[in-house]
DNA sequence: TGTTGGATACTAGTATATCAATTATCGTCA
DNA sequence: TGACGATAATTGATATACTAGTATCCAACA
């Protein structure tokens, strides 16, 4: 039993050297992030229809886990559970986009401000260092990669600013933009599009120009917005 | 069954009217709401210990809605689930609560321009109602009335902006701000301050001004954040 | 023919009992 | 005093059964 305090309330001793909660890895968990990846990268696609003893039959363990992992899913968007009814994958809410994107925009702008005032060289190295492995997996045409280093140029930027936070509470707002992104096509042509935004980001920061650095974030931010009404019609069915 | 589709795909038909699922009241979501209720209002204090089984012998259900109920309370970080040993009320994060500062002022920040930019006289009028609920509120000294007519205010701007989404996504990034004040005494005068301050930011969206309605959000936004530093010795052990 | 109504099958929600894995406590012993 | 080990307690997971809604299908009926 963890020890007592004053008022009959009680702390973890062991548990808690780091401060947060040791998140072992639990069936649960390890189930969420399967399907997790699955819907984002939808090889589950929208609408489609999930059960919990299919899918627990299908990982060989008990309907509990299963449970607590759609759970979580519908409380990130990513799955619709209809009471007594079924559970879908979660179809692209088209009319939160362009909200989502506003947040970005926000949030990242305040972000990259931030980091304008306090970035050292060693932050514009770390910058560097992604736009180097970006140039590397552009060149080798490997979107996969591409699309990481894209999402740690962003994280670093939030990390320079002090703002860890911020990118956390991103990455669950982008969650549907980037699925409807992965409908579309993957462009060649437009990783060096992004690089090159990048760059103008990166050196508006190195020289502290922060009215420049936040220029350069909201274009970038603006050149990725998915085509909503044409993916609709290629992909119907797959939004809302 | 629900309807199938060409895909294999199927999808609800009575269940979806509204476009949303419609959540019943499930014992999981009512127990949820009970136990966030009681940890946003410090009823339930930060560090005190929860068990699944009390709780569910409390309400007198079994351990699987409290389990769920408490696994959604983890993830809003109201609670910290300790793996085989405990399970308890959430300290406050100290360290989390200038970044929830920062992400308010940001997307406020933006929700009040556009608000700015749409309003037309029936917002206006909105507001305004709601600023008049809140001086009988303040006259009779009803802290916990004239807080709630606070947020409608706040989220009333949302909503006139067209960005109804946000206003949900920062009651999330409010939570453990608003913990921290709920330790703060109801200081009567502050309630003046704050009508003051709303119908200065009512006024600049009425008369279209937009660097005024943002500057008057950010003034009311720095004046809201509580001492941290100072309830912390008021309440160690609150924190962390 | 078209509609209604109910039987039926299915799904998620809940209950219960049980075991496993891990942790904190406390008594024992050197 | 300090280390060690048994013990109790708690969450994690399993298995099973039952309940309560939901969609489908088909037969009876107008």
């Amino acid at each position: 039993m963890p020890q007592p305090t004053s008022q009959g309330t009680v702390l973890p001793l062991f548990t808690e050297p780091g401060g947060t909660p040791i998140r072992r890895v639990t069936t649960a968990s390890a189930i969420y992030g399967r399907l997790h990846a699955a819907i984002l990268s939808l090889e589950m696609k929208p609408g489609a229809a999930l059960q919990e003893k299919r899918i627990a039959e299908e990982f060989g363990v008990s309907r509990t886990p299963v449970r607590e992992a759609l759970l979580r899913l519908a409380e990130a968007g990513l799955v619709e559970i209809f009471p007594q009814s079924g559970t879908f994958v979660a179809r692209i809410p088209v009319s939160a986009i362009p909200e989502a994107v506003v947040i970005r925009k926000s949030l990242e702008g305040t972000t990259v401000e931030k980091a304008t005032a306090v970035a050292e060289p060693k932050d514009i190295a770390r910058l560097d260092a992604i736009i180097a492995r970006q140039r590397v997996h552009a060149g080798l045409g490997e979107t996969s990669a591409f699309h990481e280093q894209d999402e740690a140029f962003h994280e670093a930027i939030s990390a320079i600013a002090g703002y860890p936070g911020i990118w956390a509470l991103l990455k669950t707002v982008k969650l549907q933009i980037d699925r409807a992104r992965r409908l579309t096509l993957p462009a060649l042509g437009r990783m060096d599009s992004v690089i090159e935004e990048h760059v103008t980001i990166r050196d508006a920061i190195a020289v502290h120009d922060r009215d420049a650095a936040h220029a350069a974030m909201m274009h970038h931010l603006s050149a990725v917005i998915p085509d909503i009404d044409e993916l609709r019609l290629l992909h119907p069915g797959f939004f809302r």
